[in-house]
DNA sequence: TATCCGTGGCA
DNA sequence: TTGCCAAGGAT
C-alpha cells in the first residue's frame, strides 16, 4: 500500500516515476543500449537547444562516430560541419576535445564519476550529473532550467525560480530524491521530463500534473511569478550574430575563403574585425599562410 | 555574479 | 512583428 502524501511543498517520487514510466517520450537517446558517449553528447548538444533540432545531428554522430575515438580521430573542421546550425560551436569543440581525453585516460569510456567528469571541457554541474544519472543510474541532483522551475512551484510555491544559484539548486534538488540510485535517477529523469511537457514556463497543464495534488504553487493559487525580472539577451546586431554569419561562410564551402568573402557578411568593418579576432582566438577559425581563413585543421 | 557565447520556432 | 526562450558552460 501506499500512503497519499497531501501536505503542499512536497514532491512524491513513486508518484513521479509512475507518471514518468507511464508518459516518456522515446527520445532517442533514452533507449536501454545507448552507451554513456551516446548520452554525453545527446547532452551537450541540448544544451540550450532543442530536442526537435539536436535529434537528426544526434542521429548522425553516432552513426558516425560511435566511440570517443571515432571522434577524436575526426578533424575539428569535420566536426563543426557535423555539428552544422545547433548554435554555440564551441560546444562541438569542446566535446572534440573531451573525447580525445576519454579515448586516451578512460579507456574510451565516458567516465560515470561526477567529478571526472567535472574535470572534462564542457561539462559543467548540469551535464556531469546528468551523465552519472541517464547513462549510469547514479544518484545525481540534475539541476536544469525545467528543474529548477518545476521546484519552484511545487516546493517554494513560486511562480517560476528565480537567479540561478548552482549550490543552493543542487541542494533543493538533492533534499527531493529518494536514497536509492536507480530511483533517484529515475526521479531525475522525471522531473525534467514533468517540466517540459506539463509544468511549461506559459501554460502549464496542471491538469496532467502527477503531483499537482502536493504542490506548493496550486495550494497557494497559483500566484504570478514575483521574482527579479528574467534578463533577455538581444541577438539581432551583436558579435553573436555577426560570427554566426562569418562561421557559416566557412561551414558552406569547401575549402579556406577570402577576406573578401567574409566581408560581405557584415557592412560593419569595425565589429566584422573584432568577430574574426575572436573566432580566431577561440580557435574556430584558423588563418592561413597566403591570409586566407578555414575552419580549423582542415588545411 | 553577470555577461558572453548561436540559432530558430512560436505566441 | 518581435520578444521570449530552449536539457548550460566558461570566465
Amino acid at each position: 500500500m501506499e500512503t497519499r502524501n497531501t501536505t503542499a511543498g512536497t514532491v512524491n517520487p513513486t508518484e513521479l516515476i509512475e507518471w514518468f514510466d507511464a508518459t516518456a517520450r522515446p527520445l532517442p537517446w533514452r533507449a536501454p543500449d545507448v552507451t554513456g558517449w551516446g548520452v554525453l553528447v545527446s547532452e551537450t548538444m541540448l544544451q540550450q537547444t532543442p530536442v526537435a533540432r539536436v535529434q537528426p545531428i544526434w542521429e548522425e554522430w553516432m552513426a558516425r562516430w560511435p566511440r570517443p575515438s571515432d571522434l577524436a580521430a575526426a578533424s575539428q573542421a569535420e566536426v563543426l560541419r557535423a555539428w552544422g546550425k545547433l548554435g554555440y560551436p564551441r560546444r562541438a569543440l569542446r566535446l572534440h576535445q573531451a573525447a580525445a581525453t576519454i579515448a586516451a585516460d578512460h579507456g574510451d569510456v565516458v567516465p560515470a564519476d561526477v567529478d571526472t567528469l567535472l574535470a572534462l571541457p564542457g561539462i559543467g554541474a548540469y551535464t556531469a550529473r546528468a551523465v552519472a544519472a541517464f547513462a549510469y543510474g547514479r544518484r545525481a541532483p540534475v539541476v536544469d532550467t525545467n528543474v529548477r522551475r518545476v521546484v519552484a512551484r511545487a516546493v517554494h510555491g513560486a511562480g517560476d525560480a528565480g537567479p540561478p544559484s548552482t549550490n543552493r539548486d543542487l541542494a533543493d534538488v538533492d533534499a527531493l530524491l529518494p536514497t536509492a540510485d536507480a530511483e533517484a535517477a529515475r526521479m531525475s529523469a522525471a522531473l525534467m521530463e514533468l517540466g517540459q511537457v506539463v509544468c511549461t514556463v506559459r501554460s502549464p497543464v496542471c491538469d496532467r500534473c502527477p503531483i499537482a495534488h502536493d504542490c506548493a504553487w496550486q495550494h497557494a493559487g497559483r500566484p504570478a511569478y514575483a521574482g527579479p525580472p528574467k534578463k533577455v539577451q538581444k541577438f539581432a546586431g551583436t558579435d553573436r550574430q555577426v560570427r554566426g554569419k562569418l562561421l557559416d561562410v566557412l561551414r558552406g564551402t569547401e575549402g579556406p575563403v577570402t577576406r573578401e568573402q567574409l566581408d560581405a557578411v557584415w557592412s560593419d568593418a569595425g565589429q566584422r574585425d573584432r568577430c574574426l579576432d575572436s573566432l580566431l582566438v577561440d580557435g574556430l577559425l584558423e588563418q592561413t599562410d597566403d591570409g586566407r581563413f578555414a575552419l580549423p585543421g582542415e588545411h
